[in-house]
DNA sequence: GGCGCCAGACAGTCAGCTTGTCTATATGGA
DNA sequence: TCCATATAGACAAGCTGACTGTCTGGCGCC
C-alpha cells in the first residue's frame, strides 16, 4: 500500500458509512423508523433549547428553507415543537418532545455500539489512541450530510 | 463525556466531510467542473476494466437504474466508454476514457493533499499510527455516500 | 418615522434516486 | 431441444430533499 493517503481517505469513508449504517439500523431497531440520519443531526443543535430553524440550516449547512422542511416534517411526527420567543416575535423556539429526547438517546446509545464495535476490535490504548487523534484532526462547525 | 463513543463517531463524521469537500474542491480546481464525488467511487470500480453497470450499482450501493443514470452522464461527458462484452451479449463493459484516467489521477491527488493536511498536523508515529488503526477498522465491500 | 435587515412561509424547479415494466440474452434442467 | 428462470440494461413515472426566488411581518438602528 502506497502510503500516498488514498487508503486513509478510503478508510475513513468507509467507517463513516459503517458509522451512520450502524446509527441508522440501531435507532430504527429502538422503534423510531421514521428518521433519518440528518435529523439527528438536527436533535442534536435543537436540545440545547435556544435553537431557531435558522440555527439548524447553519448547524447542518443546508438552506433555511430545507432546514423548515426538515423542522415540519420532525414536528408532524411528533418530535419537536415550536414555541413562540419571547424576545423576537418573527422567531420560533424550537424545543425537544419526550419523544424526541427518547430518539436522541436512541441515536447516541446506537452511536455507542456501533463505535463499541471498533473498540472491542482494538486494544484499549490503540482505541484512545484513535479517540484522541481524530479529536484532534476533526475541526468544529457544521456537520452535514457527507456527499 | 467522553468515552461513551459519540465524540469519536461525530469526529468520523467530519473527517469524511473534510475530505469529501477537499476532493470535490481539488478536483474541481483541477478542471473537472462535472463530476460529483460518487462519479468518482465510480471511476474506481470501472478503472479495472470489467466493470458492467450492474457492477457499479454494487459498488456504489445504489440500484442498477440510478447507476445506469450515472455511467450515462459520465459517457455523455467523455469521462468514459460502453463496449460490448465479448463473453455475453447483453452486457456493456465501461472503460474509462483518457479524461477519465485524468480525472480519476486528479482525485487521487486531491485526496493526498487533504490527507497531507492531516498529516502535517500530526506526529509522523501519530499519522502511521492512525493509518494503520484506520485500516484495521474498515471492512471492504461498498463504497458509498455516507448518507 | 423611515430605512434596511432578518425569520420564516410559500411557490416553483431540479437532480438523484426509487419502483415497475419491458426486451434481449444467458443458463441450466427435463 | 425446449422451456423456465435469471440477468443486463433501457424506458417511464413518481418521490424526496435539496435549491432559488419572492413575500410578509417584525426588529433595530439612524
Amino acid at each position: 500500500m502506497s502510503d500516498d493517503g488514498w487508503d486513509t481517505a478510503v478508510a475513513v469513508l468507509r467507517l463513516a458509512a459503517q458509522l451512520i449504517d450502524g446509527i441508522q439500523e440501531g435507532v430504527q431497531r429502538r422503534g423510531f423508523d421514521d428518521v433519518r440520519p440528518a435529523h439527528g443531526f438536527a436533535f442534536v443543535r435543537i436540545s440545547t433549547g435556544d435553537a431557531t430553524t435558522a440555527d439548524v440550516a447553519v448547524h447542518l449547512g443546508i438552506t433555511k428553507q430545507a432546514a423548515a422542511q426538515l423542522v415540519g416534517h420532525l414536528v408532524d411526527r411528533g418530535y419537536v415543537e415550536r414555541r413562540p420567543d419571547p424576545r423576537d416575535r418573527r422567531a420560533r423556539l424550537l424545543v425537544l418532545t419526550d419523544r424526541g429526547w427518547a430518539c436522541t438517546a436512541a441515536a447516541k446509545e446506537a452511536a455507542t455500539e456501533t463505535v463499541g464495535l471498533w473498540k472491542k476490535r482494538l486494544s484499549q490504548s490503540m482505541y484512545r489512541h484513535l479517540a484522541t487523534t481524530l479529536d484532534a484532526l476533526a475541526e468544529p462547525g457544521r456537520l452535514r450530510p457527507v456527499w
